[in-house]
DNA sequence: TTTTCCCGCCAAAAA
DNA sequence: TTTTTGGCGGGAAAA
């Protein structure tokens, strides 16, 4: 524990504040001292930065020196050579940096296929991915208190938790690879420098979204040391908080430190929560440019004027260019990407009543429509989710269907893709079965014409099934989530038992190309027994499930309504991230991960939560 | 009050 | 060992 340092003490280090011997903390903010770092050393490329002349140069304490360092590297803007010693290299820099960040930004965040290989004896050692320590996490709060259900729980929670965790290859990692103490959490593993990076990739997935540094934190949560094992016990709020407590003190350095080069921005949000948008290289070079044009700029006291964390007003111009270089959502990103490769394909057609190509089409609202490479793309992507995210593909499918009755894509491609999954999934000896499927969807959806809900429902069914290879005739609504069918009744869907989750384990199988060995050993098929413990019964998708939950935990007390009121509002966080790629489609279809979250919840009530009155 | 985040203790890592 | 690096969280300024 750090000893609290005096107040005293801290007055006294203002003494290089502005003039008038009063203390301000935002002459100090680590926003301010990254824009003089900037002006000092942007002036000449590669020059060496000693960091003891640094911070006397600055005025400051070598410990903030650090912090600037490190975030500055992250991003590229800085080498470093030496003990005490970086090199500038600028904001050219910058750009093939985030290019690498952005390759591996959803494998980096989420983990890979491959990660999930592991052997389970190996996993032992291994760090789990962000996204499955905080799916660790998201159990929601043990409310019965009964030490076997919480403990075969865990056993299956840590079972299902086992992943591993990618370690992001960046030079900032390689160069600071080594031992690690067998406690586990590597010191690095928590730098400033690598969340920082994780923060970025975050931005760069998120594309034009806010991210809110709540969001944030609960993404890049660290290991905690409770976390070598795993699910010792059910999330507790305690900690829990505590670690986004610490988290979201980092993201606040990091953030200011980001924003002062521009790289990113803070926006307004509804709930007053704060979030970060992202502006990119482009506005941050801009900036960099107006900082070298200054002539002084006072080093040992910082101003206000320099870099302010709020936007002046003079700056605000700079939003005119954005337009082409940033990435208005995953799915445009995605398309930009693609954009070379398709261009041919969007050669002029004649826009009569026939089918229009990809390029012609438009949707209900004048925009142009998703193209197949995009879908495709997304697709890709969607098949680095790790295979416990077993509905991924139901996801996929359901929004792509969403997408045709919402008029954004071309019927026929939207067909030709999800017929071009199955025959992937389902391998070749499989494709006249998939395609007489997809000619029969097609016709049926012919037939259809102008749909009627009902029988839209049954279409979106029949792609489903089709995607996840699965001779399913219906489907969870859940697991449909399409923004377009949402209204619909959330029936009961007891006769599925653990249908739609097992289907998944299934289409695990044929997804991917080389993954087959894999699939054996994944917790997979025996996820669908582990439903019979109380906790495994709440689905935190469902807010049936979840207002049951909650009920029951109001009837438990107050300190049990505490932590799963906590547990939810961290879940809710989570998902809203999770769901970012997804959202590309314009869709609210969620990566359900049927195989993690627990399934519905017909026998919510027994689950054993101890009734006030003991029984 | 809550949010923001500076400050410096002190431990890990490196030399 | 000494020095460098930097995680961490208390608590005060700012909102």
């Amino acid at each position: 524990m750090a000893q609290r340092p005096s107040p005293g003490a801290r007055l006294y280090k203002s003494k290089q504040s502005s003039g008038s011997g009063e203390y301000s903390r935002k002459e100090k903010s680590l926003g301010l001292l990254c824009g003089n770092f900037v002006h000092v050393y942007s002036q000449e490329e590669n020059q060496e930065i000693c960091l003891d002349a640094a911070a006397t140069t600055l005025g400051v304490e070598r410990r903030r020196i650090y912090d600037i360092v490190n975030v500055l590297e992250s991003v590229g803007i800085v080498t470093r050579k030496a003990k005490n010693c970086y090199i500038w290299r600028g904001f050219s820099c910058v750009t093939s940096k985030l290019d690498d960040l952005s390759k591996k930004a959803f494998s980096d965040l989420y983990g890979t296929p491959e990660d999930f290989r592991t052997p389970v004896a190996s996993r032992k050692n291994s760090k789990k991915t962000a996204a499955a320590r905080v799916k660790v996490e998201m159990q929601p709060p043990n409310l019965d208190l009964d030490d076997s259900l919480s403990q075969s729980q865990s056993q299956s929670q840590s079972q299902k938790a086992a992943c591993v965790r990618s370690s992001m290859e960046t030079e900032l990692d390689v160069q600071s690879r080594q031992p690690r103490r067998a406690s586990g959490g590597s010191r690095k593993e928590k730098s400033l420098g690598v969340l920082s990076q994780r923060f970025v990739q975050l931005f760069l997935l998120a594309g034009d979204r806010a991210v809110s540094l709540d969001q944030a934190a609960i993404q890049l949560l660290g290991r905690s040391p409770s976390d070598t094992d795993p699910l010792s016990v059910s999330p507790v709020e305690g900690d829990t908080t505590k670690l986004l407590k610490t988290k979201v003190r980092r993201l606040y350095d990091i953030a200011n430190i980001l924003s002062s080069l521009r790289l990113i921005e803070k926006v307004h949000t509804v709930n007053r929560k704060p979030a970060f948008k992202w502006l990119g290289p482009d506005a941050s070079s801009k900036t960099v440019a107006s900082l070298q044009e200054r002539s002084t700029i006072n080093v040992t006291s910082t101003r206000k004027e320099d870099v302010s964390l709020k936007r002046p007003a003079s700056e605000v111009a700079d939003k005119g260019k954005r337009g082409t270089k940033r990435r208005k959502s995953f799915a445009r990103f995605v398309k930009n990407e693609e954009a070379e490769s398709t261009v041919e394909a969007k050669s002029p057609t004649q826009a009569n009543g026939s089918p229009v190509t990809d390029a012609e089409f438009v949707d209900t609202e004048g925009n142009e429509g998703f193209d197949a490479a995009t879908l495709e793309r997304v697709a890709s992507v969607i098949s680095t989710f790790p295979d416990s995210y077993a509905n991924r593909w139901q996801n996929y499918v359901s929004s792509v269907d969403s997408m045709l009755r919402r008029g954004q894509v071309r019927r026929e491609t939207a067909y030709e893709c999800i017929a071009r999954l199955l025959n992937e999934k389902n391998g070749a000896e499989d494709e006249s079965r998939g395609d007489s499927l997809k000619r029969e969807v097609q016709q049926s959806c012919e037939e259809l014409g102008k749909e009627s809900d009902s029988q839209q429902m049954a279409v979106a069914e029949q792609l489903s099934a089709m995607a996840t290879g699965s001779q399913v005739t219906q489907v969870s609504p859940r697991s449909r989530g399409c923004g377009g069918t949402r209204e619909e009744e959330r029936q009961k869907v007891e006769q599925e038992e653990s249908g739609d989750s097992c289907a998944d384990d299934v289409n695990k199988a044929g997804e991917g190309t080389q993954e087959n060995e894999v699939v054996e050993n994944d917790d997979g098929p025996t996820e669908c027994e582990t439903t019979q413990s109380g906790l495994d019964m709440i689905d935190p998708w469902d807010q049936d499930s979840v207002d049951k939950y909650m009920a029951r935990a109001r009837e438990a007390g107050p300190k049990h309504l505490r932590a799963a009121e906590q547990w939810l509002t961290t879940f809710r966080q989570w998902q809203e991230l999770w769901t970012a790629p997804f959202a590309a489609f314009g869709a609210a279809s969620l990566p359900e991960s049927a195989s993690e979250a627990p399934k519905r919840t017909p026998s919510l009530g027994a689950v054993a939560i101890p009734d006030k009155n003991g029984s």
